[in-house]
DNA sequence: TCAAAAATTGACAAGATGTCAAAATGTGCA
DNA sequence: TGCACATTTTGACATCTTGTCAATTTTTGA
């Protein structure tokens, strides 16, 4: 019993050491550099081990792919229970989407990889199942605070748009941008300023014109804005702070070098 | 001179049959499917010779998209001179995006394919370049239809944002929920009724959360849809129309033979 | 007609995935 | 402990791609 568990603990232990190689490897050079080899030489396996955990390199991409979409989902979870009107509530979901692109700048890329062509063909249906049982999640807790604010009055919706369909069109601009944000077209060059605040006021915009109370020019915005970010998602902005002060130590560093 | 513009004729034309040969592998088996190979066996010519049309399969790739993107452009062109107000001319661009999808289905997921990993690093510069080319005409043809709401005063943006950001924000919704629809996520499952209505209905809202005259209610927007439907896309409603009747009866007749 | 230029071919190297029989290791019983 | 049996690990192999290039064929133009 006690050597069995030891296995299994062996192997869990493999897995997830495999699992990292493959996050680091995604990170830095992408899905397209990912390759059961290499797997194999950095966790010092041979590849048929690899191959006793991972079905193909596409299942290990929508693994590390789901363990951000659970990281995002505590996120939303956090956002969705921000003290304040409905309307807030959501704008907390936008900022935390930001926020969750902005710690991993490639988790967008990677989540696209995973719609990408071939790429569901190839991975087991488990793996999937679990993909779309998180994405599903996310939609929930976003789809409450919209059904939360019509219980409440704040929004009123006529036939012609329910609550899902509301989530879908906030969820496409979202993704739609963060994506094209992640292409190399030279958005700063055709006049995009600020990308992120650009969505997000539009955003707002868009409730606005569905006429859900309190409109953008009711509430302070800059105020909530502060407020989300002191109470819900503190450890996290300190950190991102932190980060880009590291990076423009070093930046400062490199430039006195050269 | 004669028999070297023979020769020429000859490259172009074998150039547009291995497209060709491309788009219908694409169209039918998507980008996982397509290889060097198969384009050589298909048009009866060697490896070799496929090489020296197209660096690589990502170049056939992108040159199939840029044709796509062509296409659309002429279709925003021709939408941006729908006669109506400004606004109206936006939702004219709306229909062309949604009947361009319409009419290729798959052009959303090859074009997204283009901006997946590894892909673009592949392709040669001229290729990209004219890719990037296309994609900012098209982003120019609609913010001039911004630029004229602004001039004509029926729309006033202030500094936290500007006309380009308001089409990188329309362009993000558009993208994001093409995309959106081209996974498998069962979406109506969900409880999303009719995507492409929802999108239309919330760009809407987000124009008359942006104050652009005339507002949604002010005009008669059934009544414009149809208006644009029979002035500038009257030849591509009636092809698709036709495309779904003969679809219907080949349903028919299928599910009478069982 | 023929030599030089250009185009075409397919064998080949390189590199990846995924399989599987053989080798190594672990397990449990006498 | 020693031994037979079960499980795990390994890496050679078959297969499929891409992309290259020397050899061959075709075209050109004088």
């Amino acid at each position: 019993m006690k050597t069995l568990s030891r296995k299994q603990r062996e192997i869990h232990h493999r897995h997830s050491l495999m699992l990292e190689i493959a996050e680091t490897i995604l990170k830095n050079e992408g899905f397209a550099a990912l390759s059961m080899e290499r797997i194999a030489e950095l966790s010092e396996y041979s590849k048929g081990t690899v191959y006793q955990h991972f079905a193909c390199k596409e299942e290990i991409l929508i693994q590390c792919c789901n363990a951000h979409i659970q990281r995002l989902s505590t996120f939303f979870e956090r956002a969705s229970q921000f003290d304040g009107r409905h309307r807030e509530r959501l704008l907390a979901i936008f900022v935390a989407h930001d926020l969750w692109a902005a710690l991993e700048p490639k988790c967008p890329e990677l989540l696209q990889t995973v719609s990408a062509d071939g790429i569901r063909d190839k991975v087991p249906p488990e793996s999937l199942d679990e993909h779309n049982r998180l994405e599903a999640a996310l939609i929930g807790i976003v789809a409450n605070i919209v059904n939360d604010a019509i219980y409440a009055s704040e929004l009123q919706l006529d036939d012609s748009l329910n609550p899902v369909e509301l989530v879908f069109g906030l969820w496409s601009l979202s993704y739609g941008s963060q994506l094209i944000q992640s292409y190399n077209i030279p958005l700063q060059q055709l006049g995009v300023r600020d990308a992120v605040n650009a969505i997000t006021r539009l955003s707002g915009a868009m409730l606005d014109g569905l006429g859900w109370q309190p409109l953008g020019h009711e509430f302070d915005y800059d105020e909530t804005l502060k407020r989300i970010a002191d109470e819900v998602f503190a450890d996290e902005m300190a950190l991102l702070t932190e980060r880009k002060l590291a990076q423009s130590d070093s930046y400062q560093s490199n430039s006195q070098k050269t």
